[in-house]
DNA sequence: CCAGACAGCGTAACCCCTACGCAGTACGGA
DNA sequence: TCCGTACTGCGTAGGGGTTACGCTGTCTGG
C-alpha cells in the first residue's frame, strides 16, 4: 500500500472528487499547510452566500483568509474545481426523512433541499453535477431513492425522477432570484407580480401577439394574496411530479 | 409622439427588453452603424455555438466582426446583455404545432425546444430568463399554453407546468453536456455510462454507504442497449410530467 | 451649409486566472 | 544530530476580459 497519489483504481480520476471524498494523499513531509480545504470552502461559501458566484474567486478567498492568491492553488485545481467544491460542500448532507409514505418522505426531500437552495442562492448558477458523483449528490440521491421506496418504481426510473425534483428545485430557486433582481422594489406577492410582468407585456405585445398569457397575467387571482409569489407554483410543480408518479404505481399494481 | 428614448410606459424598462422586442428609438442623425444588432447577435451565437459561453465575449465578437471592441458597447449595454439577447435569438421561435390531443401537442412543444437546446448547448448555461419576458420566452410560452389548451388546466398552472417542462429540458442538456465532458471518450450506451459511473462509485463507496445507488447502477440494463444514454431518461421524466397533469384533468372532470 | 447628434474605437484602469520558480520548513533516516 | 527531500506560501508576470471616457470623424435636418 503506498501512499503516493497514482494508485491503481484512483487513475484518472478528477482531482476535485479525490478532495471531496477525502481520499488523501497523507504525507506528513515538508511544512504543515497553513490552512485545511475544509476552511478554504467554508470561506468561498460564505463569500457566495454575501455576494453571489461571481465573488467566488481566487483572489477573494485568498484574501479573505489572509494569504496570497497562489497559496489557494496548493488546496484546489483551478477556480473551476473551487466552484464544484464549494457547491458540494454548500449543499452537505440531506436530513433524516422519516415520513410513513413514499409520498410524504418524497415532499420532506424536495422540502429540504428547497431550503438548501435557498439559503445558498448561488447554488442555483451552478449544474447541479460539476463533477460527476461528488458526495453531496450521491448523498441525497441515496437518500431520495430511500424516499421513493414503496412506490414501485424500477430503481432506474427513481434516479430519474429524483433528478428532475432536483432540477425543478434549482431552475425555481434561480427563476426566483431573478425575478427578485428585475422586480421593482415592492412586488411580492403574486397579484403584485403579475401586474408587473402584465404591465411589461402590455408594452411589448401592441397586436394582442400573445392573447393567452396575456389573459393569465391580466386576470385577478385574489385567493392567493398573502403568498409569495412562488410558493404556490413550486408546490404544484411537485404535485404535478408526484401524481405522474402516483398514476405509474397504479398502472403498474393493475398489471 | 416624440422619437426620444425615455417616452412614456418604456421608463425604467431594462434597455435590453426593448431592443429585443425592436422599440428602436430611431434616428437618423449621424453617421451610419457600421452593423445591425442581428448581425451582432448572430455572430455571438456562432461564437456559443462552435466554443461555449466563455466565448461569448465583448472583443471575440468584435474580433470576429472585424471592429474594434468598444464598437459593441453602441449595440449592447453589457456583456450580461450580449448574452441575454443572444439567448433570446438562439431560442427562437417555436414551431407550428398541429397534433390532434393536448399530449401530443405538449409532447412536440417538449421535443421541438429539446432540439433548440442540442443545437446550441450553451443555452443551458444560462437561466432560462436573463431577462423577465423576453420576446422568445413569450413566444415559447403562449404557443405552449395553446398546447395545454384541452387539458383541463387553469391558465396559471398551465404556465406553471410548462415552465417545469421547460426547465427540465434546460437541465437535462446541462447534465448530459457536464456528463459527456467527463465521461471517457468511448461511453455512449446506457450500459457503458452506467458501468463507468459504478466504477466510480465504488471507489469512494468503500463502505456500503450507498447501497440503492450502487444497485442502481451496478444492475445491467441489457433491454435499452441502443439508445443514446440520456433518451430514455428524458421520455420517462416528460411522461412523469404529462401522467400528472393527466391525472389532475380527470380528477377536475370527476368534481 | 453647418450645428449637433451620433458612430467607431484607442487608451487606460481594473479584475481575474494561472505557469513558474524561489525561499523557507519540517520530517525521516542515517 | 544533521542532511536530503518533499512540500508549503506566495511574488512575479503574462494573458485574457470588462468598461468609463473622450477624441475623431460622419451624416442629416433645418
Amino acid at each position: 500500500m503506498s501512499s503516493t497519489a497514482s494508485e491503481g483504481p484512483l487513475r484518472g480520476l478528477p482531482p476535485a472528487l479525490l478532495s471531496a471524498w477525502g481520499i488523501a494523499q497523507n504525507t506528513t513531509k515538508g511544512p504543515k499547510p497553513r490552512w485545511s480545504l475544509d476552511q478554504i470552502l467554508n470561506t468561498a461559501v460564505a463569500l457566495g452566500d454575501a455576494h453571489g458566484v461571481e465573488a467566488i474567486t481566487m483572489s477573494r478567498v485568498a484574501k479573505t483568509l489572509g494569504g496570497g492568491t497562489m497559496s489557494m492553488y496548493r488546496y484546489v485545481q483551478s477556480r473551476e474545481d473551487l466552484l464544484v467544491l464549494a457547491a458540494d460542500a454548500a449543499l452537505g448532507r440531506p436530513p433524516r426523512l422519516a415520513a410513513e409514505s413514499w409520498r410524504g418522505r418524497t415532499h420532506a426531500w424536495v422540502a429540504a433541499m428547497r431550503d438548501t437552495y435557498r439559503s445558498h442562492p448561488w447554488l442555483s448558477s451552478l449544474p447541479i453535477t460539476g463533477e460527476a458523483l461528488m458526495p453531496s449528490y450521491v448523498r441525497w440521491m441515496e437518500a431520495g431513492l430511500g424516499c421513493l421506496e414503496g412506490s414501485e418504481l424500477p430503481g432506474g426510473e427513481a434516479v430519474t425522477v429524483l433528478t428532475l425534483l432536483w432540477t425543478y428545485v434549482r431552475s425555481d430557486a434561480e427563476l426566483g432570484a431573478g425575478l427578485a433582481e428585475s422586480l421593482p422594489a415592492g412586488a411580492r406577492t403574486a397579484p403584485e407580480v403579475n401586474a408587473y410582468l402584465a404591465e411589461r407585456l402590455r408594452v411589448a405585445d401592441r397586436h394582442d401577439e400573445f392573447p393567452r398569457l396575456r389573459a393569465i397575467l391580466e386576470s385577478e387571482n385574489p385567493a392567493d394574496g398573502g403568498e409569495s409569489f412562488d410558493d404556490t407554483d413550486f408546490a404544484l410543480a411537485i404535485d404535478v411530479i408526484l401524481d405522474g408518479v402516483e398514476a405509474r404505481r397504479r398502472r403498474a399494481l393493475r398489471e
